[in-house]
DNA sequence: TGTTGACATTGACGTAACGTAAAGGTTTAT
DNA sequence: ATAAACCTTTACGTTACGTCAATGTCAACA
């Protein structure tokens, strides 16, 4: 039996342009060319390409399989080995990257800042990270890139004591401001002690600290998606009342 | 603080050619282009810049990076979310791969025995004496001495090269049996393609072929078993496949 | 016998994210 | 002044094809 490209390729299950391809780099040549240059496959070809799509189906490179089918001394067993821990060794580094995006996005979830999970070198870090990426840009902009640089320096010497005391810290100004924003009233006692623990909270962060810069903040966690994500997590609605809360606490206008 | 790309890049721990790319991509342009055509990029790339390695560690590709860094309203999280869907699939395939892989390894494994450790001589020799014992007898009863005489004959004048082809051969049919037998499908050209190995492997020993003495064989096959234990080797179950294929191969009824 | 539709051919570009020259201009250091 | 070290753009190579485009061939039908 003989098959033209469209032939073969049906009775594979490939396209056309594989088994040109194939011919091209070398790996399955037709059994002949016609007069008018047709490509001929014979019954050895179709042999040959079920070998080659049983490997492929393995995930073999072309250029091995190459190796694998035509020469009969290949050791297909070392070979595939070799594959095998190819693979192996990429499945490891996907589960690296599996294991980066969820904790990326608990982080972005804003769970990091609760979770006990944590542990302290590591908080510690990402905690510069974040400080960096989320506020480093904007603050450095407006208030110079000391002010940044020193707020890194502050969370790199923080002892294993303090940061637990921030970790409790932060826990209790989000609950403050959920209950808070449970009273209902952003002028209340309840809202302006979110808004006192809040600052407390930013003094771990900032050095230099002003009733400006802290209502700035405030009014960023409605603008900017990334806080106000965080915020809704405690009740929706919470960004725009706690900025309320701390127009009053700052006494801005 | 200016970086040129050789500077940039040292700094953020990639190559100028990225950087070099990224501006052609539109994804990090230089804050400016100096008068001999340098690129000159400022404290604002670099952040930029830090932002996106952060998002490339995690595998998103540049595309996707382009828009998580450069539009401000873009749902991180929920792209980062479709992201780790990707490689989840990613994992999900390559776990079918390596078992596959681990399987077709283990088959080729159960199947040295019959290549590699057998030297030439005691090969021959055990050939011969296996074909006495395995075909001999009944075939005497129903082919004759000639024919049984014949077969050793062969096999004792066999050179080399014919050796090693036979080699090459057997470990080809029972490969082929194999991969027929994993299809499924005894009247598949996998399963056929291993009947006509199979048959061109016969033709070593016997020297009058006939369908009907194909078919008795691989008959015998599933009866006898000293060979079904051989075959089971291959894979439990595969005589009766390998006869049904036969079946359809001599058209046997 | 002519035409048409289905097939064939080669050539070329596109894919992702750069690595690696090559050819030539600029800056810096000695 | 000159060489080293840097910069630029252009362009090909990487993988395994998909997808045109321009053109030639074959089988069937009117």
């Amino acid at each position: 039996m003989e098959y033209t490209v469209k032939r073969l390729a049906k009775l594979a299950g490939v396209s056309p342009r594989a088994l040109r391809y194939y011919d091209e780099i070398g790996l399955l040549k037709p059994a002949r060319i016609s007069s008018s240059g047709y490509r001929i496959y014979g019954q050895a070809e179709v042999d040959k390409l079920q070998q080659i799509l049983f490997y492929r189906e393995l995930g073999v490179s072309l250029d091995d399989i190459g190796e694998m089918v035509n020469s009969p001394s290949f050791d297909r067993a070392k070979a595939l080995k070799g594959h095998l821990a190819q693979l192996l060794a990429q499945r490891k580094r996907l589960d690296l990257l599996i294991a980066n995006v969820e904790k990326t996005l608990a982080a972005m979830e804003g769970r990091i800042f609760m979770s006990d999970r944590e542990k302290f070198e590591g908080f510690k870090r990402k905690m510069i990270e974040e400080n960096e990426a989320r506020y480093g840009r904007e603050t450095r902009e407006k208030y110079g890139d000391e002010a940044v640089d020193r707020s890194n320096k502050k969370l790199k010497n923080m002892t294993m004591e303090q940061h637990a005391a921030l970790e409790k810290l932060t826990g209790e100004v989000n609950e403050a401001i959920r209950l808070a924003f449970e009273s209902g009233d952003p002028a209340g006692e309840l809202a302006q002690r979110a808004c006192r623990l809040h600052k407390e909270w930013l003094l771990y962060f900032w050095d230099g600290y002003s009733k400006e810069a802290h209502m700035g903040l405030a009014q960023r966690y409605v603008d900017d998606e990334r806080f106000r994500a965080y915020y809704d997590k405690i009740a929706p609605g919470c960004a725009e009342f706690f900025r309320d809360a701390m127009k009053i606490f700052t006494g801005a206008k």
